[in-house]
Formats: C-alpha cells, sequence, structure tokens
DNA sequence: CGCTTGACACCGT
DNA sequence: AACGGTGCCAAGC
C-alpha cells in the first residue's frame, strides 16, 4: 500500500457535496506530506472513481485544479453537487468540508 | 544515492 | 488583504 494508494482511497470516501483538504488527507494518513497528496491526486490513476476535485486547498481555494487548465466544467460540476464557488473559492467550504 | 519538482501550508512583509 | 519566500514530503530522473 503505498502513500498515493491511500490518498485514493481516502479520496474515493468523500461523499459527494463535500470536499476536504490536502492538509487533512495527509493528516488522516499520520503524515504532514500534503503535497505529496496533491502529487498523488494528479497522477490519479482511478480518474472517475477519485473525485480529486473535492480535494481543495486549506483555505477552500481551487489551487492548480483550474489553475492547470479552464476546465470549469469540472467547476460547474462541483456547483451541481451543492458546491458554490468564487472564482477559485469555495464559498461556506467549511461548510461541505468532510472531515472523514 | 542525491537533486529537482509540485494539484500545499505557513509566516513575514 | 494580497503577495512572496520558505519548509514540508513523496516521486521521478
Amino acid at each position: 500500500m503505498n502513500f498515493s494508494n491511500k490518498v485514493w482511497q481516502l479520496t474515493q470516501k468523500i461523499p459527494k457535496g463535500k470536499i476536504t483538504t490536502y492538509n487533512i488527507v495527509a493528516k488522516k494518513l499520520n503524515s504532514k506530506a500534503y503535497r505529496a497528496v496533491g502529487q498523488a491526486l494528479k497522477k490519479n490513476p482511478n480518474a472517475p472513481e477519485v473525485p480529486c476535485h473535492r480535494v481543495v486547498a486549506s483555505d477552500g481555494s481551487i489551487y492548480g485544479y483550474k489553475g492547470i487548465k479552464n476546465n470549469k466544467e469540472k467547476i460547474n460540476l462541483l456547483k451541481k453537487e451543492g458546491i458554490k464557488i468564487k472564482g477559485k473559492k469555495i464559498i461556506n467550504f467549511k461548510e461541505h468540508l468532510y472531515k472523514f
């Protein structure tokens, strides 16, 4: 079981309409490798199974996801799940926050 | 085996 | 409040 593998497993656990942060995921893995979490998610071999769009930065902003590409469709999908996004930041992201 | 990179977080300015 | 610099950890080369 690699670090990345755990990350994906946890990410899969995120229910629809909920989100979490890299920091939290790393802590759940008993580690401070929140950056490595991002690395794992970007690899994401299980694209459909792992909702990486539900993992955001600690301040509730989309770090890199939309930044890499102008993929508004994914952001729109998040909105459809009940998450409101203003620019790169999630509105009331703490309320949707899933702490495992 | 060691240096560089990156979807972050934290602190100072 | 916004921006920039620094530290962190795992993976890749």
